[in-house]
DNA sequence: GCGCCTACTGCCCGGCCGGGCAGGGTGACG
DNA sequence: CGTCACCCTGCCCGGCCGGGCAGTAGGCGC
């Protein structure tokens, strides 16, 4: 039956223009079908990444990020970098205030979400 | 020039025959190119979501990572589903096991690399 | 009826987190 | 030369986290 081995594909676009013209470039694309609500995909098309969005992080605050995202302490992450944990901590903070996150988990959450970092 | 209003598309995909497969059926759709290496897209293709791996969690498990997600102490947690902040405690308790996390903030970021939240 | 699973609750403890405060050094720029 | 941004370090404190331990109750399958 028609569609039996097609490659399902959900999306996962903010944009209704840009939602739109995939439609328009997917549709019609042999073997290749758009996911339903709800129904298991074998990929997902989606802009989060692509927002490129978020603060201006310095070098070294991408450095604590990528750490924060392993789910390291702030001893663990001034042991990665050769810095004190104090250190770490002050950098964390900057995070937390850039992110506009109330905490670790939560910046790491925002950073995913504006594309940031990729988990 | 060719290429200039198209629409450009990664892939983030971790199964080479997947690759293949996607490369096969979008390489010649009109009006859509794939980035390169590095390159900054208009939306990212990802199995990483369709994944559906991760653990088996129960509902409440499920609540209770959707909270982690946006930051909530085991308080605030207990808080918003009417439990007190012990059995919020547990719960994320059975999370970071079953995730195999160290830390809430570990646990949010494979929970998400695993499909199982979409941040 | 019994065992298992899920959901729930409490307490204790050591370690960690995050905010606040203090301070210093280096390099780039006008 | 002064300023700014970035990076670094220390200390204090209250609250939170996570592991460990104890327990209860209800639903479901055998």
């Amino acid at each position: 039956m028609s569609g039996e081995d097609d490659f399902v594909l959900a999306l996962r676009v903010a944009d209704a223009g840009l939602e739109a013209r995939l439609l328009a470039l997917l549709g019609g694309v042999p073997g290749l079908r758009l996911a339903e609500e709800g129904e298991a995909a074998d990929a997902v098309l989606s802009d989060a990444d692509a927002r490129a969005g978020g603060p201006e992080l310095t070098p070294r605050e991408r450095e604590v990020l990528e750490l924060l995202t392993t789910g390291a302490s702030n001893r663990a992450i001034g042991a990665a970098l050769g810095i004190s944990a104090h250190t770490a901590k002050f950098h964390v903070a900057r995070l937390l205030d850039k992110l506009d996150a109330t905490g670790r988990t939560d910046a790491v959450a925002h950073a995913a979400r504006l594309g940031v970092v990729h988990l």
